[in-house]
RNA sequence: GGCAUCGUGGCCGAGUGGCUAGGCACAGCUCUGCAAAAGCUUGUACAGCGGUUCGAAUCCGCUCGAUGCCUCCA
């Protein structure tokens, strides 16, 4: 029996504002799409974030048993067109540099992209199609939208009509807008504008003599609209309606609302049954932005080299971080919440190192059963990790007190809690110990056992000059000893 | 200006119409040669102002503030 059948999933869908039961449309299995990065520039903290939301609940969805197939798409057209940006130096420079060929700029910050998420842990998607692999379908969906009269041609252009399709569907029911008040607050057009109505989005953009990517089409030679590439590879993969589409928050207007029009006006369906949206990701209280400098990298955050933080933090600690918060909910980072994360975290995996040879009793002072559910009930609420983690800690407790001697578990209870645990904190949370398992640190641990050893010699001849100077010496390299009942262990 | 999300104790962050997550920091206690680690204990916070209710931080309205999107373009 999977496990998704005796547990109730409810997600928090955008669609409806609402939590709503989680049921697949074909049982057993699961369709997911979440819209990917365009890949001309270093992938954004920000980004990370919301892919390690998604992962989060791409892991979860796993974890009970669901067959999932998972497509994130990689943006690799469209977007580079010549911005004018000659203001700035070093990055303008480096674009045109990079503008020499656009496949080179395309790889380089895909094979980025791939890297960074690979350091946060994240699970490769069953499928991640790129738009300019699939050219051919999106000509063909608007040709499709173009004869069911949503859309019109001017001058080597295709655009979506946006007003005639609210006429037979409901343009804006994702972000809750109204056409008749976007209309209201809009500009007059200008002059030379193609577009019947400002509201109205490109389906196949011309492409003027510097777009450097252009393709071959009915309408001459130009590229896809940016909404278009989500609609195909979607339904290609996942069928015309599927379970599950998720984004960042930042993408629900204009381009979810162009999703749910395209489809609809090219197979008159909804796409998706479950839209799922993660937020955003703060610094210090404020947006992001490079033109403020209050702008982090991943990798400025894994080597320590920005004006921001007071130290590195490792990939799996940041995730940690940013588990600690519901996904649904603007995040802000910043030097304290991070430091304050790492002590929590390493907390966490400590206890689990405690798991392998944790003493049994005859009886169980902690309801492990009892806890387990509420694990579950924690990420069957929407997948809220931060109240997961807070059960963890529980969890925590119960393995100290366990090993302490302070409390007893059962055999069973012991093995169960154990199994729980391992199962959220890795396969769920997606948290590992910081890697480094190397042969410095096997020699190291032998120094180590060398050390404590001399230590505790010291202090059985009540030696303790030298004892607190083996201590003090070790805690100034950022070496922490620790006596327990059981002898001494230490932590870098 | 419009739409959306949100505003919680020193910090970060859950949650909910009455029973007050969790982490970090702080304090006390236990343990310890002294510490650290670990364990235990303590914190009645929910932007402001009105309203609904027996009762609201949780529902409604307004004000203020934050973040995202839109009012160029894809």
């Amino acid at each position: 029996m999977a496990l998704y059948t005796e547990q109730t999933l409810k997600v928090h869908n955008s669609l409806s504002g609402s939590k709503e039961v989680f049921t697949p449309i074909h049982e057993g299995h699961v369709g997911m799409y979440v819209c990917g990065p365009t890949v001309y520039s270093n992938v954004h903290l920000g980004n990370c974030r919301t892919f390690m939301s998604f992962d989060l609940i791409f892991r979860y969805l796993r974890h009970l048993g669901y067959k999932v197939r998972f497509v994130r798409n990689i943006t690799d057209a469209g977007h580079l067109e010549d911005d004018a940006d000659e203001g700035e130096d070093k990055i303008a420079k480096k674009a045109r540099l990079e503008k020499i060929e656009p496949m080179e700029v395309v790889q380089r910050y895909t094979v980025d992209f791939h890297n960074i998420l690979q350091r946060f842990n994240l699970l490769s998607p069953s499928i991640e199609p790129t738009a300019t692999g699939h050219i051919v379908e999106q000509i063909e969906i608007i040709k499709v939208i173009q004869d069911r009269g949503y859309a019109y041609e001017k001058n080597g252009s295709v655009y979506f009509d946006v007003i005639r399709f609210n006429q037979d569907y409901e343009y804006g029911k994702l972000s809750g807008r109204k056409l008749e008040d976007m209309i209201a607050n809009t500009r007059e057009l200008t002059a030379q504008d193609e577009k019947r109505n400002p509201q109205d989005f490109a389906l196949w953009k011309k492409a003027e003599p510097q777009h450097i990517m252009r393709w071959p089409s009915p309408w001459g030679e130009g590229f896809p609209g940016w909404h278009l590439e989500c609609t195909v590879m979607s339904t290609k993969y996942l069928g015309d309606t599927f379970d599950i589409h998720g984004g960042g928050m930042d993408l629900k207007f204009p381009h979810h609302e162009c999703e749910i029009a395209q489809a609809e006006a090219s197979n008159d369906q909804p796409p998706v049954r479950y839209w799922l949206h993660a937020n955003m990701l703060t610094l210090n209280g404020k947006k992001m932005a490079k033109s403020t400098g209050n702008n982090l990298l991943p990798g400025e955050i894994f080597s320590g080299e920005n004006n921001i933080l007071s130290k590195p933090f490792s990939p799996t600690v940041v995730r940690f971080f940013m588990m600690q918060a519901h996904y649904t909910s603007i995040l802000d980072l910043s030097d304290d919440a991070l430091l304050a994360a790492e002590k929590g975290y390493n907390r966490l995996m400590e206890a689990m190192d405690q798991l392998p040879d944790l003493p049994a009793g005859k009886s169980s002072d902690f309801d492990v059963a009892a806890w387990r559910q509420r694990c579950y009930d924690a990420m069957n609420d929407d997948f809220n990790s931060p109240v997961l983690i807070a059960q963890l800690f529980e969890g925590v407790k119960a393995i100290n007190l366990a090993r302490d001697e302070k409390q007893s578990l059962t055999p069973g209870d012991r093995d169960l809690l154990a199994q729980t645990m391992e199962a959220f904190v890795h396969d769920v949370l997606g948290l590992e110990k910081s890697l480094g398992q190397t042969r410095e640190t096997e020699k190291l641990e032998g120094v180590m056992k060398l050390v404590i050893e001399l230590r505790n010699q010291a202090r059985a001849n009540k030696d303790y000059h030298t004892s607190d100077q083996i201590r003090d010496t070790l805690s100034e390299l950022g070496i922490q000893l620790k006596d327990g009942k059981e002898g001494t262990t230490f932590t870098l």
